[in-house]
DNA sequence: CTGAAAGCGCTTACAG
DNA sequence: CTGAAAGCGCTTACAG
């Protein structure tokens, strides 16, 4: 079966071209007959536009937004999703996509806020972002649903929204791939330490299911059978770590590994150095810099990477997809979990 | 400084745009002095042709092939590559891009000799390949030197070769990347076995990048301090490989970890838990469905992967972007290895 | 050696 | 409510 073209749809319907056109992009001021008609004809023959053709001659912009904490020096982990939607933004240039990049200061409710009014005001086809801020993630997408802009979130998700779609990892299988690196390197009764270094209670949640799988994996399959401790650090402050760490390492002498659930291992790196504890193995997540540096020097062990970089760009092109092609996406696209070691890092591209 | 348009190079040279396309594509049939005149104009002000019009209008094919193994139960291996070029293809296909895929039958070197004549006669304007059979693989690329079609290499490459591009893994960190690994799990006076299962010599100089990477790693920062026993099992038959870890394992009790130099450690596996030496710690390549199997069940530790999927897609693309877009593309293109292991390979993909 | 014209498949005013 | 026509930027014969 050949392609089909707008054209040969109007022949068979005979009408012109132009009734078409505006029946496939539901523009009205056609007879629901003729309609009717012409939709049976491009169903039938299963007309699939051209896109070459419709990128050539639409003008229209088809303008996405985007918004994520601004990478600094601290929160260098926001570079890489940005790295990727502007990838795939380069890339969707030629069908006319641009993508609008907006920015708020990490752990700012307040910033968040005025940058998601700038979107809403933008009116974009499409919205990428990672709905930090739970209370005011939801207001947003409430505000984004009543002007019916699809939007997909990247790193964690909202269940009880109405998302297009979710481009991130998943915490539980994280966990239980930290736990799999961690039994494999203790003997059978040591103790392991589960570190939850959380800058806020906002990403509870995401921790809390990394704990989770870490934890399952030893009721499951596990061959190490010593204690699994786990502490909470709120503020990540390094007088903190080293108090509490001091604390529960003095109480428990036992303790063979360390399990942290954040991207701020780096910190536990620094404090196992300070006190010369370098046999204390050590898994965290997130190949940033600062962890990178601490895994070259063996302090770390494993890091676990998530595809950063895919999140952003997946994100946009299911934007894509889903608006410019009409094509079904996938709701949940959970990404592979990497294992990092300090030889794999070397070639290590998220 | 906005995007000149053919028809303005035309205007501005006072000629047609049939002619300034003549001169572009080198068509000839144009007077000197004109051709110079317009490639000044296209050059000062950076002419980019629009591939979308182009795609749009062109209908002449442009055609590439590819050769593999034929993937079978046994060498299932070739069959991710293959899908990555199939996708690639997928998505050039609106830019008349079509790919052939020729198949071998792995071993066969008449086989393959039979496919590359086919290939010629096709006269394709690029091709991918796996220079598995090195002599027969050089003979392959002077005839496509002598036609002047580019070729990329994936899985390995030959050196001594006029290659376009080189799109793979990078055997000595792969072995690195192992050792590491095994570094990690054993003690610091335990031996090591490194096992090559090379069916024909012809993967020796894979085998042993490998093998030299694994090695390196203890020479200049492992732990370990035992033993590194190296054996070669030319055809990987189970009871030629019964035959030689029996002797092997009985000279060296000492042996606690097994570094298997490429995808067939299923077998080694198979072996091990036959003889119930399930605390041997075994290290192999290659995510394929025997290896995973034993993977779940705790007999192989890690496997390394190394993007046979990217393999294929980046080869395609790398040629699309030299042939069809004249952009400058990076001559050796090495991917990431991927360290996978019981818990990861549920999410993996390579 | 060169130009004028048609065409790729779609979209966009505009006229009726 | 509908059609005819121009145009997107390039390529392709064809005529001279």
């Amino acid at each position: 079966m050949a392609k089909i073209r707008i054209k040969d749809i109007a022949e068979q319907a005979g009408v012109s071209v132009g009734t078409v056109d505006r029946v496939l992009h539901n523009r009205g001021e056609v007879a629901e007959e003729t309609k009717t008609k012409i939709l049976e004809i491009a169903k039938k023959n299963n007309y699939q536009p051209n896109l070459i053709a419709r990128a050539l001659t639409s003008k229209k912009q088809c303008v996405f937004a985007s918004l994520l904490p601004t990478p600094t020096e601290e929160d260098i982990f926001w570079r890489r999703p940005l790295d990727g939607i502007s990838e795939a933004a380069e890339e969707l240039e030629q069908f006319q996509v641009v993508v609008k990049k907006y920015f708020f200061e990490h752990y700012n409710e307040q910033d968040f806020i005025v940058q998601t009014e700038a979107i809403l005001k933008l009116n974009p086809a499409g919205v990428v972002f990672s709905p930090i801020f739970t209370k005011e993630s939801l207001a947003f997408t409430k505000k984004l649903d009543k002007k019916g802009i699809p939007y997909v979130f990247i790193e964690s998700k909202l269940e009880n929204s109405n998302y297009l779609a979710y481009v991130g990892s998943d915490g539980y299988n994280g966990g239980r791939v930290a736990a799999n690196l961690i039994d494999f390197g203790i003997s059978k009764n040591a103790d392991v330490l589960v570190v939850n270094l959380a800058k806020n209670l906002e990403n509870v949640l995401h921790l809390n299911q990394r704990t989770q799988g870490f934890l399952s994996y030893f009721m499951d399959k596990g061959n190490n059978e010593g204690l699994k401790i786990s502490i909470e650090i709120p503020k990540s402050k390094s007088d903190l770590i080293k108090e509490k760490l001091n604390h529960v390492l003095k109480q428990n002498k036992n303790i063979k590994a360390i399990f942290t659930t954040g991207s701020k291992v780096y910190k536990i790196a620094r404090y196992l150095e300070t006190n010369q504890l370098n046999d204390i193995i050590l898994v965290g997540f997130d190949p940033i810099d600062q962890n990178i540096h601490y895994l070259n020097r063996g302090s770390i062990n494993f890091l676990i990477g998530q595809h950063p970089y895919q999140q952003g760009f997946k994100a946009v092109k299911k934007l894509f997809e889903h608006v410019l092609l009409q094509h079904k996406i996938s709701k949940d696209e959970y990404l592979p979990v990497d294992i990092i070691n300090c030889e794999s890092i070397k070639l290590y591209k998220a």
